[in-house]
DNA sequence: GTCTATATCAAGATAGAC
DNA sequence: GTCTATCTTGATATAGAC
């Protein structure tokens, strides 16, 4: 039986009950096997709920790693990157990405040890951010905005659809567009140049 | 027996825990009673739980309407009230906040019937902010930024300092002086008016 | 590697004294 | 309103056959 089938029936589980009343045998039964199958490849409830967590983290370092190649170089790719690959299709928030994010979500909470590999995810992503070239701030900002947005989908709280994707993104690509050129110095200061700002 | 001293008292076991590990019993005796006495103020554990978000979605509530309150009139009050009071000082974000947050995400991921409450809330935010008087996804952006970056903090994803608060708020206030006026008109559209648009 | 059967135990909930 | 004692359930995990 493949892995990622029997991760797949805990996600369907979680979504559908709440992760409270997950039981194995209800994974077990969802995925088309045995209780006894499951834990053969999971010995505990705790390492399955972490493969899911560390699954979920790498699906989404390889994504945004692909959208940083798909992206023209320069100052702000990574910021751009997301804006791009995230912020621009509503397609791409489909109710499966929804619930298995909500699943990892509810693992999180569910033991706080399984944010280890979001966190190393997450400071790569940061990291890259924070250096992009971009004004201090900004990029942070731009991540910042994604993730809101993303929490507050995965919640519930509001709907993420084409109209809101097309107003929130012209209005971070202007935050960007307005903090082009960064150059660091050795003392963790920036000069920045904004577009225009000699022109006057 | 104070109601808040048993959800103080849950909030912390389920911080130092993991919603999964939280029992009736540990919740008790962190309160200093019995498990006969809590499930007199709250019959069921799900009853508790429910009490813990709604306590905590009635008090962003207050926050957020007590800042906008403190906010000069005009356009973006409501997103300008976020920025003063939610981004401007690190000291406001407490570990006591932070765990008291961790603690609501546990329990929404526990039971999504829970969503409700704060449903409820984020819904009369992003309304306030949605016609705020800015061009169309500024305040959402906004009020995204503020939301991920609460989301980053309390997963621990990303230390929130005083350095983080200064990079960040300013390019967002930036994106909001260059979105002064917006007159909504009867066919849902705007009139933006850029400050400095007409000076050419 | 997958199954059935079962041991074990912990947690939620109830009853009723004080 | 708070307590102790107890009931009942159901979930994890193990053992061992196939």
């Amino acid at each position: 039986m493949d892995r990622d089938k029997m991760l797949d029936a805990a996600e369907a589980v979680i979504a559908r009950q709440g992760i409270a009343n997950v039981t194995l045998d209800a994974v077990a039964s969802e995925a088309g096997m045995s209780k006894g199958g499951l834990l053969h490849h999971f010995p505990t409830k705790d390492d399955l709920v972490e493969a899911l967590v560390t699954r979920c983290a790498e699906n989404w370092r390889t994504y945004y790693m692909d959208a940083h190649a798909k992206t023209a170089e320069g100052p702000g790719r990574m910021a751009r990157a997301l804006l791009d690959h995230c912020l621009t299709d509503a397609e791409k928030w489909t109710e499966q990405l929804r619930r298995s994010s909500a699943s990892v979500f509810a693992a999180l909470a569910w033991n706080s040890r399984l944010i280890q590999p979001m966190r190393a995810v997450y400071g790569d992503l940061h990291r890259r951010v924070a250096e992009d070239g971009l004004r201090p701030g900004v990029g942070e900002a731009v991540v910042a905005a994604t993730d809101g947005l993303w929490l507050d989908w995965v919640l519930g709280l509001v709907p993420v659809n084409q109209d809101l994707l097309d107003r929130v993104r012209p209005a971070l690509e202007g935050l960007l567009a307005r903090s082009k050129v960064v150059r660091p110095t050795r003392k963790g200061r920036a000069v920045v140049k904004r577009a225009g700002a000699r022109r006057r």
